[in-house]
DNA sequence: CGGGCAGTTGACCCCGCTCAAGCGCGGTGG
DNA sequence: CCACCGCGCTTGAGCGGGGTCAACTGCCCG
């Protein structure tokens, strides 16, 4: 970890995240000033899970992946932030020690927001805290939603579904490729199954023509068949 | 569903239920007389996945389950609601349909707060906004776990810690029976598998003295070993 | 050039799902 | 009162999805 060069500024995230634009001109400098702002490489640890978190982190860039770990030290990823997700108010706000472990995947640029200053507006700007209050009860809805796919769904339909959500979250670079990068063993911890079941599903998807493997870059050709694939129900 | 006898005081749910306190008495007030209570029986749904709500209920007797239907219609419980509890709340603050259906296990008295009420407790009680907030993401924390086991116990280890957090959340009769009864079926959907295997499983627990089973009344008799099999982690 | 790690492939086998048949109990109607 | 029906529960048999283990490859990097 290091310090930024240049801090970025909260209007930088304001372009991406819907959470900042409830603050008055007042809050917004309060948070400029007390944040505090570094680099990370992938790698890093931000927290781990059972520690207390003493602030939330806003991503200005890079991704991060969210992790339990369970038997053997096996991860199963939850979820994802990317720039202009916030994410450890789960913790905060529910006054308990972090439930997953938040590691950088592609180097990375935080904002770190003290609790203080986080809980303070909270109470004082009733939009930005029923903001929260919408976002923490969306993700409560997905995390439902995986609890069914996990519990109903085959693995070819889990990973199919996987890779949708990657496209839809993280979208393609110019050349076409998923604006994200996972070894198999991260895929396979995000689908809830062993490495070597993506490897082979992954190559069945790809003599299918649905999607093109370069080394660790993924290009979705057909999302429409691959959606078809994740969508039993 | 038919009208309530009597209309429960606010009163007597503020006993079991830590959100209420939060309340001036002018708001306890205005919530009594809005408030609309209804009696239900097993079996009556109180809304159905997919569809909006338009209002919170605050249980004051009886059992619900919430469930979301995946794979031919097979139901996946992800929790139940008890007396004290509210739920619909999710649905509300993220402005989206319910994530889940809402159906009656055990004879239930509900009473329904509308949305515009509770938005306004929201908005004019910090206290009971973040008492709000601290619940959803406790929620969230559950449900990130739940996904955890899912994706990497076995059955036998989820059964048992089923058996365990029933225990926990409901008690005991008098008689030592767990204070819940379900339906091999209903328990297999919150375990995330099949009846027969619950059924299997839960006369092996039962040859081993952790169990005993009357019809559908269960009796713990050793919760320690029961805990230890789903502490694998 | 060698070590190490991610990725790949094949072989094996077991957990748990499915299907089918039988059982037990409670409710209903003749 | 009894016979019948239906639903929930139970048990057995069979099998296949997918996890595990082992061996090999290929790439990166010191």
């Amino acid at each position: 970890m290091r310090k930024l060069d240049e801090i970025p500024s909260c209007e930088s995230c304001l372009k991406e995240n819907f959470l900042f634009k409830h603050l008055t001109k007042d809050e917004n400098d309060t948070v400029s000033y007390v944040k505090n702002c570094n680099f990370f490489v992938r790698g890093d640890i931000i927290y781990h899970e059972g520690n207390r978190v003493s602030g939330i982190y806003c991503v200005n860039k890079g991704i991060i992946k969210h992790f339990k770990t369970g038997i053997d030290g096996k991860e199963q990823i939850v979820r994802f932030s990317k720039p202009g997700d916030i994410f450890g108010f789960r913790s905060l706000l529910s006054d308990e020690p972090a439930c997953t472990t938040a590691k950088v995947i592609e180097d990375a640029g935080l904002c770190f927001i003290p609790s203080e200053q986080f809980i303070k507006l909270i109470n004082d700007n009733a939009a930005f805290s029923m903001a929260i209050m919408k976002m923490s009860c969306h993700e409560l809805g997905d995390a439902n939603q995986y609890i069914l796919d996990i519990a109903q769904k085959n693995v070819r339909e889990r990973l199919a579904e996987i890779l949708a959500l990657l496209h839809k979250n993280f979208g393609e670079t110019p050349d076409g490729y998923l604006n994200i990068s996972l070894t198999r063993e991260e895929l396979a911890s995000f689908v809830g199954t062993a490495t070597e079941s993506v490897i082979r599903l992954l190559s069945e998807f790809k003599s299918d023509k649905l999607i093109e493997i370069n080394r660790r870059k993924i290009k979705i050709i057909d999302i429409q068949k691959i959606k078809k694939i994740s969508d039993v129900y």
